[in-house]
DNA sequence: TCACGTCAAGCAGAT
DNA sequence: ATCTGCTTGACGTGA
């Protein structure tokens, strides 16, 4: 059991998905951003180290445009040297890596444009990883996609584009159980027809779900995950928050609540990530309460 | 130096 | 029709 955060330190003082404006686009902007976001990649994941924090979620916007066509540059050959030492250090430090397309990657899409975008945008994020030379447990996780008033065929899709990626995204994309389209029985129905692996996310299910319990639901996607190429299963897990008004991410920890989800998920081994709005902060708390845990011990 | 309009991309649900 | 959330602010023009 790993613990980790997506994308942001706010306690480190730099960024590592500056981006600048389309219009601004030039070779020069694009490996000053690039060279700055690497360097700060490097020193979160040693912030991270140095604090038992050995899951993280790398930032979309590692690499700014890489997939548009205005970027010709070839930012896989000229920054292999620093990509090769991040992945150095991810892999001498045992450090799990996720990263997660945003919202307008979508494989099922109705229009067939917004799928070959897609696919770029994926294997920009693939390159990242095999630049770094991490294996196949370091994964893409993606939404299933919209539902576009059929969600029989819109799962059909899913999977007849899904048999079309190439294996370098095949083998790292996971898709996860969203909030309001498709839950853990959906993305049981494509793992049946696919074989990709489900990432679990504790707060979605907890908003969308078929009535199964949290164990139950635990013992059908941890098998979806094959341990030696696929790792242990990811999970993501958050909490409703306090404040009220419509369901969204907890801004901090709730330790007792998390006490609770350790305890309730005893049986099963996984790795974390806190979707959380302060980051490390609640990470850091995180790593405290699991210290005491066998399943964390294993792994520090 | 600061305010604030806008930023590559899509969908769904609420207003 | 328009706004908001999604993993979430931050870029950059104009004053």
């Amino acid at each position: 059991m790993k613990i980790g955060y997506p994308c942001i330190n706010w306690s480190i003082d730099c960024s590592s998905g500056r981006t600048f404006r389309l219009k601004s686009y030039s070779e020069e902007r694009l490996i000053k951003t690039v060279e700055n976001n690497l360097e700060c990649l490097l020193s979160i994941l040693k912030f991270n180290k140095e604090n038992n924090i050995l899951f993280f979620r790398i930032t979309s916007e590692l690499i700014p445009f890489a997939s548009h066509p205005v970027c010709t540059f070839n930012w896989q050959e000229y920054f292999n040297p620093r990509f090769k030492e991040i992945g150095n250090f991810i892999k001498l430090n045992n450090i799990r890596i996720s990263i997660h397309p945003d919202q307008f990657i979508l494989i099922n899409s109705k229009d067939y444009k917004v799928f070959e975008n897609s696919v770029k945008e994926l294997e920009y994020h693939a390159e990242v990883l095999t630049l770094m030379k991490l294996d196949t447990t370091a994964k893409i996780q993606l939404h299933v996609g919209g539902v576009y008033g059929d969600k029989k065929k819109s799962i059909e899709r899913f999977v007849n584009r899904y048999k079309k990626l190439g294996e370098k995204i095949k083998r790292r994309l996971v898709i996860e159980n969203d909030e309001r389209s498709y839950n853990l029985f959906d993305c049981l129905s494509i793992n049946k027809e696919t074989g990709v692996p489900i990432l679990f996310d504790v707060y979605h299910h907890y908003i969308n779900n078929s009535g199964e319990t949290l164990q139950d639901a635990f013992e059908i996607f941890s098998n979806t995950w094959k341990k030696e190429t696929d790792g242990l299963p990811m999970v993501d897990y958050s909490k409703e928050n306090e404040k009220k008004g419509k369901p969204r991410h907890a801004d901090r920890i709730d330790i007792g609540h998390f006490k609770r989800f350790l305890k309730d998920t005893k049986p099963f081994d996984f790795d974390i990530m806190l979707e959380i709005k302060d980051k490390e902060k609640s990470a850091l708390k995180a790593v405290k309460i699991a210290s005491s845990d066998s399943r964390f011990k294993r792994v520090i």
